[in-house]
DNA sequence: CTAATATCAGGACAACTGATATAT
DNA sequence: CATATATCAGTTTTCCTGATATTA
């Protein structure tokens, strides 16, 4: 065996190129009355581990409180979150999902009528997006803490 | 089985996430001497495809013709790339791999010492490598064509 | 003349860095 | 005073759209 080329480079290479790609496509196919790929992921992070603020919400998702602030501005305004100042930390706010948000996740529709998962239906097997989900959760790995 | 949220859902959700926090990283560990994503995908294609257009590129790549001659022209700088006019038709200019970026690519140096690699060897098992890989073959599919 | 190629110019977007106000 | 949170302002990166020159 010549060993030479680890599948790791390999993986890597696919990996770098698949992710440019679904981002321009994700960004192309525009968002009215969708989400961009950041929105929604603080959306089920919020949804998972219910309450918390900005900071903690930049820490979890890997980006810079300022950069988190602007989205989290942009949710607001979507109606899709609500802060509360912490009675206990006067500088702190306490985000949370509004009732129509969970309602809409609760129904599925936003995820349902969604352009990425009309795409992965239509493309592979049941079988398939099994086994794409769990590479993907092995990809988390990946991206997790430093 | 309630069967109401389908895996579909599930896995564009993820899947979203993890592009987003993948190009996050990738972009934070920088490039001292690395590619972004979209050139190193070109690089790739170009040493698979052999030579091509910068349009033909575009097409390839799922982007405009104007923005691939942006990215060229950083591969040209860099010395990674070359321009020949086309002698039979004076619109069109073939670009093709440098001597210097075949001998980096075969060398494996460049995918060796990149960050992704280095990462995608600590996190993962040879057999999970191999699991990922597989699936992103399967992913490939939904950024292909229209 | 129509279509394709490439490039110039300007714009949108999501992330970044730096600086600042406030609360602990 | 030192630390943490949040926000304001400006920059960078990467892609986009529109307009133009050239060649087929």
């Amino acid at each position: 065996m010549t060993d030479t080329i680890s599948i790791a480079a390999l993986v890597a290479e696919d990996l770098r190129s698949l992710a440019s790609k679904l981002k321009r496509k994700l960004r192309a196919q525009g968002h009215p009355g969708n989400l961009t790929a950041s929105q929604a992921s603080v959306l089920v992070r919020l949804e998972k581990d219910g309450q918390m603020t900005t900071s903690a919400l930049a820490r979890a998702e890997g980006m810079r409180p300022q950069s988190m602030g602007a989205l989290i501005a942009s949710l607001e305004a979507s109606g899709l979150v609500v802060g509360m100042p912490d009675p206990s930390d006067g500088r702190q706010t306490i985000l949370s999902l509004t009732e129509d948000c969970r309602a809409m996740i609760a129904e599925g529709r936003a995820a349902r009528q969604d352009w990425l998962t009309r795409r992965i239906d239509a493309t592979l097997s049941a079988e398939e997006q099994a086994q794409v989900h769990a590479a993907i959760v092995l990809l988390q790995r990946l991206v997790e803490e430093d």
